[in-house]
Order: structure tokens, then C-alpha cells, then sequence
DNA sequence: AAACCGGGGGA
DNA sequence: TCCCCAGGTTT
């Protein structure tokens, strides 16, 4: 990994921050792109919102981009660009927990503190037999105890590197390799035949399916754009105009309420696309799309609400996984 | 304490 | 195709 052996702390945040619930192979080319184009943390905060947001576009967890730009404008303007120095101030930043404090305070900084993130958990609950589930405050303050009474502080970044990577790459979820484990001797789990118990599951997630169908109001060469807001997924990214339903509808129905709600005479509406249905699956929903491409001749009432770009602009913008889907099929 | 928040890889 | 992964913020 680039940021190895790296003790940057900016580096070393910005490489947390992208793994946070995300695999090394999928945020490497998204660290290196980072690093690329905001080499320091002032040339990060000095971006606009839509360049950051379009460069981790497609990484999911919008969140974790707005905070690590309100962070990156903090360090940048209030702490004159130098990252906090002790575990304390680190775990006040945006977007920072208890695992992204341990990581920075332990790799960028050398102090003593434990990480516990999943694999740490999975290798504990295993070895020690921890019949505990990882989710409670109360639990992962006896994981955090362990951990930090397991940390060798002469080893302090290679031990946690090395515990984190052997959850990883050995004590893995399913199926790890306890055959060439040197723990088996040691292990809970694997003397009591509990591998497949341990770490104690978590509980049901409710599905929530949606129909999002999509109007591409196209008028001259322009497309109408809207930003979504903070209160649902896809945080800051750009969608065309939107009628939500909780089940299919046709077509007509959403011109109609499109007309309806803007104010506009179908007649001078024309449709020119109808896209198939496509579908993206979210851990708690289960989204179906449609995509309706249109022409209107008169002006929209609500126009201010839209930003009007041009097609061929497209794609500076950052869209949802299930929007660029629909525009490349074009 | 519980709910919410994407996307990809492996079975 | 289905199932699974998981840290931080918000409610």
C-alpha cells in the first residue's frame, strides 16, 4: 500500500477515511487520486465541494467526503494546516471515531493506542472466545480494554497493522485458514468448533424498496440538474428531476405529475427516451430507476430550482452509481 | 441504543 | 443471484 511506512499524517487520515467500510483493492486508485490532485491538506480544503465530491464519486458513504472536507477546512484555517497531535483533539474531528483515532494517533504519531476495527474484533472474539456481540457501547469498550492490554508499544504500528491484516487476510469472516494458523493451538473458537459462531452475529436490517423515476427535462442543449440534500443516500450528488413512488408507474403517470406539479401543458412536452428499469441494491434498500427523457418548449416555473448544464458537461458532475449506469447505456 | 449510510466481492 | 461486510453520525 502507497501510504506504508508513510508517517504524513494527512496521508495517513485520507487512506483511513477512504477504508473506512471499504476494501483495500476497491479505495486504493481513489487514495492515489487523491494524493495526486490535493497533495497537502490546504490544497484539499481549498477545493470546491463538486470536484472533491466528483473525484470520490462512485466510493459510496457520501458522508465521509463531507466530512473530510469540513475537516481538511478546519486543519487548513483554524489549526494553520498542521493535523492535532494527540488522540484527544484527533477524535473531535468530523468524521473521526474511536478506530480512525487510534489508526492516525498510532501510525502518524506513534502513540499507544489499540485500533479495534471489524478484523480486530473477529480475531479477539475468536481466539479469547468472546460470546459478545461488536455492537454495543458497553461491549466495545471490553473489546477496546483487550486490545489495548494485548498492544505491544515497542511494536506499537506494526502490531496494529499486523492484527488488523491477519483478521483480514487469515481470521477471515468465512472460511479462514485455520489450517496454517499459527493461533489453532491457542484458539477458542477453533478448539471448541465455534468458528462459524464466532464473532456473535448481528441482527436483521429491514429492506426498504424504492422507484425513483427520473425526468431528464432537456430544453435547448441544456439538462436540468438538482443537488439532493443532506437527509437521504446520495448525499450531494446531482440527480435530474425526481418523482419518487413506493411502487412502479407507468410513464404517464409521472409526465402527468410532472405537469401537474410544475405547472406545465403536455402538449408542450415531448418524450424522447424511455429508459428500461435498472436496479441498484443498497445494504437497507433496494432501488429501482427509470429514466424519461423529455423536451419542453415552454418555460418552467420552477426553473431557478434546476442548474442547466450542457450534455457534453455531464460528466463533471458527481452522480450515483445508478445515474452514470443510465448514461453510459446511451 | 437503534437507525441510517453504498458499493463490490465471494459463495 | 444472493449474502455479507462495517465505522461514524444522527436520531
Amino acid at each position: 500500500m502507497p501510504w506504508k511506512g508513510i508517517n504524513d499524517p494527512y496521508k495517513i487520515w485520507l487512506s483511513e477515511i477512504i477504508l473506512q467500510q471499504t476494501r483495500v483493492e476497491q479505495g486504493l486508485d481513489y487514495y492515489n487520486r487523491f494524493i495526486k490532485v490535493y497533495p497537502d491538506i490546504n490544497a484539499l480544503a481549498g477545493a470546491s465541494d463538486d470536484k472533491v465530491f466528483k473525484l470520490w464519486e462512485g466510493l459510496g458513504y457520501y458522508s465521509r467526503c463531507k466530512n473530510l472536507l469540513a475537516t481538511a477546512r478546519y486543519i487548513s484555517s483554524e489549526l494553520n494546516g498542521i493535523f492535532p497531535k494527540t488522540y484527544t483533539e484527533i477524535l473531535k474531528l468530523k468524521g473521526i471515531g474511536p478506530y480512525t483515532a487510534a489508526a492516525i494517533s498510532s501510525f502518524a504519531f506513534a502513540l499507544p493506542y489499540a485500533v479495534v476495527d471489524g478484523n480486530v474484533a473477529r480475531v479477539l472474539s475468536r481466539i479469547f472466545g468472546i460470546k459478545i456481540s461488536f455492537e454495543s457501547t458497553l461491549n466495545k469498550k471490553i473489546f477496546q480494554n483487550l486490545a489495548q492490554s494485548l498492544l505491544d508499544p515497542d511494536f506499537l504500528g506494526h502490531y496494529n497493522q499486523a492484527i488488523m491484516d491477519f483478521g483480514a487476510i487469515v481470521c477471515k469472516p468465512a472460511q479462514p485458514l485455520c489450517a496454517e494458523c499459527p493461533f489453532k493451538k491457542n484458539c477458542y473458537a477453533f478448539k471448541n468448533n465455534l468458528i462459524h459462531v464466532l464473532p456473535v452475529k448481528k441482527k436483521k436490517i429491514v429492506l426498504k424498496k424504492r422507484h425513483l423515476n427520473y425526468l431528464l427535462i432537456n430544453k435547448g442543449d441544456k439538462v436540468a440538474l438538482i443537488k439532493r440534500d443532506e437527509k437521504d443516500i446520495w448525499h450531494q450528488l446531482f440527480e435530474f428531476y425526481l418523482v419518487e413512488t413506493d411502487r412502479n408507474i407507468s410513464k404517464n403517470q409521472v409526465i402527468e405529475k410532472f405537469c401537474a406539479d410544475n405547472q406545465v401543458e403536455s402538449a408542450n412536452l415531448k418524450i424522447l427516451n424511455y429508459s428500461p428499469e435498472l436496479f441498484q441494491k443498497l445494504t437497507h434498500q433496494h432501488i429501482s430507476c427509470r429514466f424519461i427523457e423529455i423536451k419542453i418548449s415552454e418555460r418552467l416555473k420552477n426553473s431557478h430550482r434546476f442548474q442547466w448544464v450542457p450534455r457534453s458537461e455531464l460528466k463533471k458532475f458527481p452522480f450515483p452509481r445508478i445515474i452514470n449506469q443510465y448514461l453510459e447505456s446511451l
